[in-house]
DNA sequence: CATATATAGTGGTATATGCCACTAAATTCA
DNA sequence: TGAATTTAGTGGCATATACCACTATATATG
């Protein structure tokens, strides 16, 4: 309210979708790892584990697709995971070159131990922003994280000078 | 499709908000870093740079505040910023414990040159999303920012065992 | 088959972000 | 006023994330 005088650059406060997403990112990344806390985890490294488990081994690039997280960062973020002894790598039997992903049995025991406390945090979630809204949103989210929609922005790269 | 054994852990990767928000983040950080790239800045200290212009002068303390982000983190991310000589802080006459943000000569050209190139992105990503769901997807966004949804998400914790 | 190219991962470096412990300064209160 | 408390920032450490250069392996091609 004090500051509305560059009506310019509120454009961009208001309008821009980078900003505004990292900033709920950060309040939620807050909110999500408070509700984790006591695990010692946080949520993004929950979502990881979760995801190895739901993918059944895959490959790092294939996690790394699936998370729409470059290779690498892949790799940095799950150093602390397997120092901890929480997720092996263990090699592709077919192609040398790959490594697939798997939890520890350590690993599985957390990830179920933190599922309780991420339902209890999704439902404060959908219960502050509202049932119908929340639905909509992730369905939005997910259209943003696919290939798909990253397609349609590098095409639309060519046209809009 | 091949990975639907787990239907357990799928409930997670589809109801996730806080996994569905960093997936989204992270695709878009990617697009609009793309988009950024000929200035040598990131979306993010593109960001930064308008709100720190934006706020005329504000305190770390009320930058960290309106980026929802946390103090120190802050003032980790302006080091670079600072070292380029693209910001400076300087101390608050009235109290002594306070410093104050602003953008250099330089920062503010290099903010300016930077809006052209933004806009651009912001245009192709309301293309590519849509008018209408790009406009309700920042409303959320912002709710989901606010202090109000915190304490909602917050307030709901003792209740939800 | 031998070489050219494409693919999977690693390690280095840089930014992004958070928590904690600590300092300095302001404010409160006995 | 002087001690206790609160507030603003800093520095250290840890995780999150990206890009680049490099290695090893696999695949394609002449």
């Amino acid at each position: 309210m004090a500051n509305d005088q560059h009506g310019q650059d509120d454009g961009v406060w208001l309008y821009c979708s980078n900003s505004a997403i990292r900033r709920a990112a950060r309040r939620l990344g807050q909110l999500y790892d408070g509700a984790m806390e006591s695990t010692g985890l946080k949520g993004t490294q929950f979502s990881l584990m979760t995801q190895i488990r739901r993918a059944a081994e895959p490959t790092l690039k294939e996690l790394a697709e699936a998370m729409v997280m470059d290779l690498s960062a892949l790799g940095h973020t799950l150093k602390p995971l397997i120092r901890d002894g929480l997720v092996e790598l263990f090699p592709d039997p077919r192609d040398r070159r790959a490594k697939r992903v798997r939890l520890t049995p350590e690993g599985l025991a957390r990830q179920q131990e933190m599922l309780g406390l991420w339902q209890q945090a999704q439902e404060r979630f959908d219960a502050a922003l509202g049932t119908k809204q929340s639905q909509e949103l992730r369905r939005t989210l997910a259209f943003i994280s696919s290939q798909e929609f990253a397609e349609s922005f590098r095409h639309l790269e060519a046209r809009d000078t």
